[in-house]
RNA sequence: GGCUCGGUAGCAAAGUGGUCAUGCAACGGUUUGCAAAGCCGUUCACGCUGGUUCGACUCCAGCCCGAGCCUCCA
């Protein structure tokens, strides 16, 4: 039994897919104005792991993430690059793709872009009109109306008077009410317009994403996710939009995770504290490690970013592949198991607990050490092996060949390290072999000096050995 | 002001009404030519004040501190 943290009530309810054995959810994706942030990594990597757990549980799984490619930013990004918009978004889309690759995530089912669903939203504008939901204002947007949406709030704990109290929502004459929010934005000279029975125009943000759910989900699923700060308004408002077109239920579970702060506060462009995941990914040993740090804390709480929890996570992550090292990759049947496969479920399926899981893979990599050590490459280890493997593999990572991830490091320009280290001198495999084949020479002749000295050399360029029995000298790099 | 969510050992981070999280770091042991890695062991906790209880870090109340949302934002 699966049980997630349902926004909408505030408590943890079982997972029961309205289409028994299939999930259907959906999540905000980004919008394509520049490289996404690591926050928004967060995001990315929290859903794909959700839908990956729900897969492996043997559920069929239908994951719908959106590309925003329509919006103010992207207009005026790409007015200041000097292209059109939809070549502007195509770029970031690009990037996108290849980042996600890099931290793991699959493809999702479908990936839909709002400008490929023009003619859906302006189906549900003239539904939401039809309804009584949504009026055209003088200054010819299309309009949505609060006050006619009785639960309007309900997601976000929020009341309509409530919100007017905070009042830092600008007067607008437009509107008949000032938290009334646009459906369709009437065109403006210079930026991308589309007919519409209200005149030429694109849609407001929220519009699309009620949109595109609905047409490739339907009008009732079961989880709708994205980042704490989309819930109030985006997902309110979606709710509103998609509930008052289609008097459906929408979706059964709202998830949103925690921000990932900066020295504990939100990342901000003004504060500085801004990093893109394609800057940091440059930054650390390999992108798994970016993966791990983002699994390492629950999906819902706030997460702070720093240099030395990267390096935390790696270590953890390093200890893990340690353990896999020459172990190579045995087919074995990962639910014939020692336990941990159990330890790990009870876990994930307790909302995710992503944390906890990854104490279990540790236990396992415990039991593996201790059973290689005593008894080698036994029957019990390659199953431990397995089971980790595959159990990392659920959440994402221990893809890696381990000896590939263990001597692999932060590409050129990154060593200078988190904790300010100065720039390591780096070696190739090749090199870095033919200093250890020289100091086996070095110990066979008992040759202390010289071998402690090829070994500082190492070790001042990152190389960190390991002398086995048997004459052989394992490497990597830290 | 309204609405949320947090405060756990040196750093991160789970969890529970009554022997254990886990990882990193530190210390000791084992091992090693010396290391490294592994294993074993040790030190270091539950914001404050009351209450309930045989017993609370865990439940309740109050308080203090921090963050977020109420405006585009993962």
């Amino acid at each position: 039994m699966i049980r997630i943290h349902n926004s909408l009530t505030g408590e943890k309810q079982e997972l029961k897919p309205v289409e028994p054995g299939h999930v259907r959810m959906y999540s905000c994706g980004i919008t394509v104005y520049d490289y996404f942030h690591v926050g928004n990594a967060r995001m990315l990597v929290v859903f794909d792991m959700v839908s990956r757990y729900l897969r492996h549980r043997g559920l069929r799984v239908t994951y719908v993430r959106n590309i925003t490619d329509v919006d103010d930013k992207i207009i005026n990004r790409a007015r200041e690059s000097g292209v059109e918009w939809h070549v502007h978004a195509a770029k970031y889309i690009a990037a996108m793709h290849e980042d996600l690759d890099k931290l793991g995530c699959m493809r999702p089912e479908r990936e839909p872009k709002a400008s490929d669903y023009i003619a859906e939203m302006l189906a549900m504008i003239g539904q939401l009109i039809t309804n009584g939901y949504a009026y055209q204002a003088p200054n010819g947007d299309v309009m949505y109306d609060v006050h006619k949406f009785a639960p309007y709030g309900k997601l976000s704990g929020k009341k309509l008077d409530d919100l007017r109290a905070g009042s830092r929502v600008e007067v607008d004459t437009a509107k008949r009410d000032p938290l009334d929010f646009v459906l369709w934005k009437s065109a403006k000279p210079g930026e991308p317009a589309w007919p519409s029975p209200w005149g030429a125009g694109r849609p407001g943000w929220h519009i699309e994403c009620s949109a595109m759910s609905t047409k490739e989900l339907g009008e009732h699923f079961d989880i709708h996710g994205g980042g704490l700060d989309l819930k109030f308004p985006h997902h309110e408002n979606e709710i509103a939009q998609t509930c008052g077109a289609t008097h459906g239920r929408f979706a059964e579970i709202w998830m949103h995770n925690g921000f990932l702060n900066i020295d504990n506060e939100k990342m901000s462009k003004s504060l500085g504290n801004f990093f893109t995941t394609r800057e940091v990914l440059a930054k650390i040993k390999h992108p798994e490690v970016l993966r791990f740090f983002l699994l390492s804390s629950h999906y819902r709480g706030p997460m702070n970013y720093s240099p030395s929890q990267l390096e935390q996570s790696e270590a953890a992550l390093t200890r893990l592949y340690m353990a896999l090292r020459d172990m190579p990759s045995y087919g074995g049947d990962l639910y014939t198991s020692t336990g941990a496969t159990g330890e790990f479920a009870a876990a994930m399926n307790d909302d995710f607990n992503t944390p906890e899981a990854i104490a279990v893979l540790q236990g396992l990599a415990r039991e593996l050490n201790t059973e290689r050590t005593a008894n080698g490459e036994s029957a019990r280890a390659k199953q431990l092996a397995s089971e980790l493997r595959g159990l990392g593999g659920v959440l994402g990572f221990l893809g890696e060949d381990p000896g590939k991830f263990l001597r692999s490091s932060a590409s050129a320009g990154a060593s200078e390290a988190a904790d300010g280290a100065p720039k390591l001198p780096g070696l190739s495999d090749a090199e870095v072999d033919a200093q250890i084949a020289a100091r086996l020479d070095a110990r066979k002749a008992k040759n202390w000096a010289e071998s402690d000295r090829i070994r500082d050399v190492l070790t001042a360029a990152g190389v960190i050995l390991e002398d086995k029995p048997g004459g052989i000298t394992a490497w990597r790099r830290r």
